[in-house]
DNA sequence: GATGAATGAGAATTCATTCAT
DNA sequence: AATGAATGAATTCTCATTCAT
C-alpha cells in the first residue's frame, strides 16, 4: 500500500524537523533522524537522497505556506481609506503571519536561522523567501504612501525595518520567552510600525 | 621572540574570520584556515585547541567591543530634555553602533548568524550578548518613558522591536545591498524608532 | 541477522589478539587490526570504541577464565592429608593453570606483559587479577601451614615467589623455547614449590 | 665548557627515567621529558637522536651494572664446600642483586617491563640481558649439582624458576608493597631456592 | 649550545551512503 | 519496502623532528 510508504516518509520528516530544530542542521546526523523516527538507517535513503534534500523539503513546505499567506493576506495591508482602516488591516496581517510562524515554529526557525548562514546550502532558498517578503512589503508600502497614510524615502529600507521588527520579535517571544500572545503582539506591532512610518511632527 | 608567536596567532584569527564568513562555521575545516593563513596544519593547534575555541575567541573579541560601546555610548539615549535632544542622541547612538558593526562586519555577522543557531556551541555566547543588549535598551526605554518622551507598555517587547529593526537593517544593507550610508541610516532609524515609540495620536 | 554482527566482532577480536601479540599494544594501529581481519576501517568502530576497549575486552575474557579456574581448581591445593596428596593436588593445579595459559597463550602474554607496564591503561586490570591470584594462593598457603605440610613466615612473600616462578617459567617456555611439556613442567614445578616451602633441615 | 653540556645531558636522562617510569615508554612524549628537565624542546635533539636512543642509553647503563654484578658476584653462588656455605653465598648474591635493583628501581622496572613487551624496540636488549642471566645461573647450577649440593634435571628450567622468583618478588615488594627489607628477603629467597633445588626426600 | 615556534606525516574517528539479506 | 551491517572518504588531532633566531 502507498499509505504505508507515505506514513514512513512523514515519520522521517517530522523526526527531522525535531532534531534539526534541537541540534541545528549541521549537528544532525542521519542516524539521529532515523533514531528519532524509530526506523532503520537505510530506510532514510528510500525516501530522501540526502540530508540536504529533506531539509529542503521541509523548508519548501514552509515557504509555500508563507508565500501563499503573503498573497492571500497582504493585499490591503496599507490600502484602507483612513488610518484606522489601515491600522486594522495591518493588525490582521500581523496576526496571520505571527500565527503561521507560531504554528510552524520549528520550521520557521530552521529556515530563518539555518538559511541565513553564509555559504550555507540554503542561502538561495532563504534569499528567495526573503526577497519575496521584501518585494511584497515594498509594493504595499508604496500603495500606502500614495494614499497618504505613511511617509518615507526609501521603501526597501523601511521594508527591512519592518521585517527585522517582525522576525526578531518572534525570535524573542518564541525562543527566549517561550510563549506568545498573538493578539496583543500583532496590535502593538502594528502601532509601532505605523508610528515609525508616520510623518514626523 | 613573543612577537612571532603573536603574529602567527593573528594570522590565524584573521584567516579564520575570513573563511568562517565565506563558508560558515560548520563548512569550514581547520585546513581551510591554515591554508588561508599560509601555515601548516599543526600550527593551528599550537594556538587554539579546536575550531570552536578560535570561533569563541573571535566572537568574544567582538562581544567585548560591543559591550564596551553599549556602556560608553548608550548612556543618554533617551535621557534628553526635549524630544529633539533625544532624537539626536538616539541618532548618535545608532551611528556608533552601525559604525561598529560595519567596521567589524564579518565578526558581527558570525556572532549574529552562526550564534543564533539552535544547539550550536555558541548559543550561550549569543544569548549573553543578546540579553545584555535587551537589558541595556530596557533600562533606557524606562528612563525615556519617565521623562515623557516615549510611550509603551512592555519594555522588553519594545526592545525586541528595536533590536530587530537594527539587526535586520544591517543584515540587509551589509549583505544584500553590500553598502551602507551610515549617516542616513542612523537618522532614518532614529526617526522610525521614535515614531514607533511615540504616543498614538 | 545477529549472527553476522557477532561473526564480524569475533573476527576483530581474533585479529586483534594476533596483532597485539605480534606488535605489542602500543605499536598496533586500528588499521593493522582491520587489515588482518579483512574489514574496513570504519567497521572497527561499529564494535569497539577504541583500541583500549578491545584490549580490555580481550583481557577481561582471559581474566574471567583465569578467575574461574582459580575458584574451581585451587580448592585443595595444599589441603591433602599427607605430603604426597598435597604434591599431587599441587601438580594437578599447576597442570590446569599451565594448560589454560598455553591454550590462550597470546591473551595471557598480553595481559601479563602489556598490563604490567606503568602508567598503562591496564594497570588496574592487571593488578586486580594479580591480587586475586595472590589472595587465593595466600589462603591455601595458610591452610597448608595449618596442616603442617609447609612452613613459612609471611604468606604474601611466598605467594609472590610462587607466582613469579609460575609466570616466568611460562614466559620462558612459551616465548623463548616456543614449546612446552605440560606434564613434566607441572610436576617439576610442584616439586620445586614444595621443596621451597618445606622445613629447612 | 663541556661540563655544562654534560649537566644538560644528565638532566635529560634523569627526567627521562622519571617520566618513562611514570607513564611508560610509549605514553611518554619528548615534550614530557624536556618539560620535566626544564629545558626547551629542541635541546633534546642536541643530545639524543630520538626517544628510542635515550631509552636505550638508560637501559644500557643498567645493563652494564647488572652484567658487571653478575660477573663479580655470582662466582661462588653454588660453589661452596658444604650446604651452609652455599646458602650464605646464595644469600650474599641475592642481597647484592636486590640492592642493585632497589637502588635503580626505575631503570630496572623500565627494562624488565617495557623490554619484555612483544614487538617492542627493546626486545633485543631485554633478551640479551635475560639470556645472560639465564646462562650465568645455568653455569652455576651445574657447578652446584656437580658438587652434590643441589639436584635437578634441566638447568634452564630451574634457571627460569629462579629468575621468575627473583623478578616477581622485586615487582611485588617494590611496586605493590612499596618497601623492601633487603636482608630478610635475600635470606628467605635463598632458603626457598635451596629448598626447591634440593633432593626430594 | 639553547630556544621554542613551525612543520607535516601519520593515526584515530566520524558518518553519509551503499548493499546484501 | 525495510533493515542494519559494512564501507571508506574526509577530517581532526598529535607529536617527533627541524630550523631560524
Amino acid at each position: 500500500m502507498d499509505d504505508k510508504r507515505e506514513r514512513t516518509r512523514q515519520q522521517l520528516v517530522s523526526a527531522a524537523i525535531d532534531v534539526f530544530h534541537d541540534n541545528g542542521f549541521q549537528n544532525t546526523r542521519i542516524s539521529d533522524i532515523v533514531a528519532r523516527a524509530g526506523l532503520a538507517q537505510g530506510t532514510f535513503y528510500l525516501h530522501f537522497k540526502s540530508k540536504e534534500k529533506i531539509f529542503h523539503h521541509i523548508c519548501s513546505e514552509f515557504k509555500a505556506m508563507f508565500l501563499s499567506l503573503l498573497d492571500r493576506s497582504a493585499a490591503d495591508m496599507f490600502a484602507g481609506d483612513c488610518l484606522e482602516t489601515v491600522r486594522s488591516s495591518l493588525q490582521a496581517f500581523n496576526r496571520e503571519l505571527i500565527a503561521l510562524f507560531a504554528a510552524n515554529y520549528k520550521m520557521a526557525q530552521l529556515l530563518f536561522v539555518e538559511g541565513r548562514g553564509h555559504g550555507g546550502t540554503f542561502t538561495e532558498l532563504f534569499e528567495s523567501i526573503y526577497s519575496a517578503f521584501i518585494e511584497k512589503i515594498v509594493t504595499h508600502l508604496l500603495i500606502g504612501r500614495e494614499r497618504g497614510h505613511i511617509v518615507f524615502d526609501d521603501a526597501k529600507t523601511e521594508a527591512a525595518f519592518l521585517i527585522g521588527l517582525f522576525d526578531n520579535s518572534l525570535f524573542y517571544f518564541l525562543r527566549i520567552r517561550n510563549q506568545i500572545d498573538i493578539d496583543a503582539l500583532s496590535v502593538r506591532m502594528a502601532d509601532f510600525m505605523l508610528g515609525g512610518l508616520s510623518k514626523r511632527h
